[in-house]
DNA sequence: ATGTTC
């Protein structure tokens, strides 16, 4: 498809489509797709030239009603991370690139009553180290309580929070996670041993993952108290899940599907309620995976400040599920790397604690930028009720391994008083430079009428995976025992001398 | 995001 409007062209003509709070989208290229960029001026030009190809891409699968981009837009597996893309329930597709590998992924938070200034440095220190004692970090690391058995995953992908919530006294209520359970059918069988080897999950329940996730304690304004948020998805099973369903769609439709980014199922595929059930089995972990971290972390957050915690929400950003649009009618809304945002009133939220104000919207900045907690408003209806996820980065991950100085980043975090992991050391792919500022694209959120800010969140702890870090480490060990064994050997010649 | 490059 390389007669795709260029790049200028394609901005001029999103510039052209200004309306209140998003540019509208309409070119040769996107069909009578309706397409709304949900991005200030600036963002919009500083946007990455492989966006239009990528918003192309979202316009075209069967069916599709709405795209919407949020303003922390980047590049993705095929459609772009910040994407919500919503396609009809009569005859349109299902597709995993519009949900992305880590199925259910979000995020959570939890407020206390400790006033912000009992965190002192040593106590964020204790409060890394207490959650470290907890909480494996980093991709491939293996839950602390060790391995579940197959039958006891299956409890937890189908009974879902609901089930969870029910067996463990502390892990919440029902009406803080975004879905109680996502409904999985009982034909539906985990693809053990397929493709992405979704077996990884039995001992990943209660990690975090490597990568953006994290754990961060944080000062909350206006309220002036602590509070804590996670970000982390499904991990090894829901990336297996994902695999083996790109696979499935590729084989199906090996002429349509060229691209296995782009694949998806349509209601006639042999595949495509399968494919719903492994979305909501995975959704399932990852949210019950979030209950587990909130229930390790009020832990090591009590023995620290001797207070517990109290979940405010939790909610996926990677998702598809079932909703009926006031104007679009049913559809299958995609969210990848976008909040839902269902403003008071909102039929889904009837019956629930949310229904008079709206659920509450969980968006990260960077672990030394701001956080926020947004409330959705009734402007939201035109972004296909979805904010952003997160800043947005805008340095790639090798381009700032190269560019930063690992010296400099420590000292500029140590001199903000954020604690990052207990060795002070940033992994600089994922550091504040990564990321654009956050404040600037809530920004284009509230100034678009989809939310108004509640809190403000500011970093004063931080746990992330290092992946460098452990890198070096296992160097560092293999160097000592390299040095050992020499000294052995040594020692064992001398002897022999000796002898 | 990820059994960190099938």
């Amino acid at each position: 498809m390389s007669d795709l409007l260029d790049t200028e062209e394609w901005k001029r003509l999103a510039m052209a489509g200004k309306k209140e709070g998003y540019f509208e989208l309409a070119t040769r290229d996107t069909g009578a797709v309706p397409i709304r960029l949900f991005l200030t001026e600036k963002l919009l030009t500083e946007a990455e030239p492989t966006l239009y190809r990528q918003i192309v891409n979202a316009s075209r699968f069967p069916g599709t009603k709405l795209v919407a981009i949020t303003p922390d837009v980047h590049y993705g597996y095929g459609v772009p991370v910040g994407s919500v893309i919503m396609t009809s329930r009569d005859d349109g597709a299902v597709a995993m690139g519009p949900v992305g590998f880590d199925i259910g992924c979000g995020m959570m938070s939890a407020k206390s009553r400790v006033p912000a200034e009992a965190a002192t440095w040593d106590r964020r220190l204790a409060f890394n180290r207490e959650v470290e004692k907890r909480v494996a970090l980093g991709a491939g690391g293996a839950s602390r309580d060790g391995a579940l058995s197959k039958r006891e995953l299956e409890e937890v992908i189908r009974g879902g929070a609901e089930h969870w919530i029910a067996k463990h006294e502390g892990a919440g209520s029902r009406d803080k996670a975004e879905r109680h359970r996502l409904p999985v059918r009982d034909t539906w069988d985990v693809p053990w041993g397929g493709k992405g080897s979704p077996e990884r999950g039995l001992d990943q329940l209660g990690t975090l993952g490597g990568g953006n996730h994290f754990v961060e304690l944080q000062r909350g304004e206006p309220s002036g108290t602590l509070f804590v948020q996670v970000h982390t998805g499904s991990r090894g099973f829901g990336h297996g899940l994902a695999t083996n369903y790109f696979e499935l769609a590729r084989e199906e439709r090996p002429n349509e599907i060229r691209d296995i980014d782009l694949g998806y199922f349509t209601p006639d595929s042999a595949h495509f309620e399968d494919y719903l059930d492994a979305v909501a089995a995975g959704a399932n972990f990852a949210i019950v995976n979030r209950l587990v971290l909130f229930e390790a972390i009020t832990e090591a957050f009590r023995k620290v400040f001797k207070e517990d915690l109290e979940l405010v929400y939790e909610i996926s950003h990677n998702l598809v599920q079932a909703e009926d649009h006031p104007e679009l009618g049913a559809v299958w809304t995609h969210r990848k790397g976008a909040t839902r945002a269902f403003p008071a009133g909102h039929p889904m939220l009837v019956g629930t604690a949310w229904e008079n104000e709206g659920h509450p919207v969980l968006v990260p900045g960077s672990n030394r930028d701001t956080s926020y907690i947004l409330r959705p408003l009734a402007g939201a209806v035109a972004s296909g009720f979805s904010v952003n996820h997160g800043a947005g980065r805008r340095l790639s991950r090798g381009e700032a391994k190269r560019v930063l100085s690992q010296e400099k980043v420590n000292e500029q975090y140590r001199r903000d008083g954020i604690v990052v992991n207990t060795d002070f050391e940033v992994p600089l792919d994922e550091s504040n430079a990564c990321y654009k500022p956050s404040a600037e694209v809530i920004e284009a959120v509230v100034g678009a009428g989809l939310a108004r800010i509640e809190e403000t969140l500011y970093p004063l702890a931080s746990l992330k995976g290092n992946d460098e870090a452990r890198k070096k480490e296992a160097h560092r060990d293999h160097e000592k025992s390299k040095k050992e064994r020499d000294k052995a050997r040594g020692a064992e010649r001398r002897h022999k001398g000796r002898g």
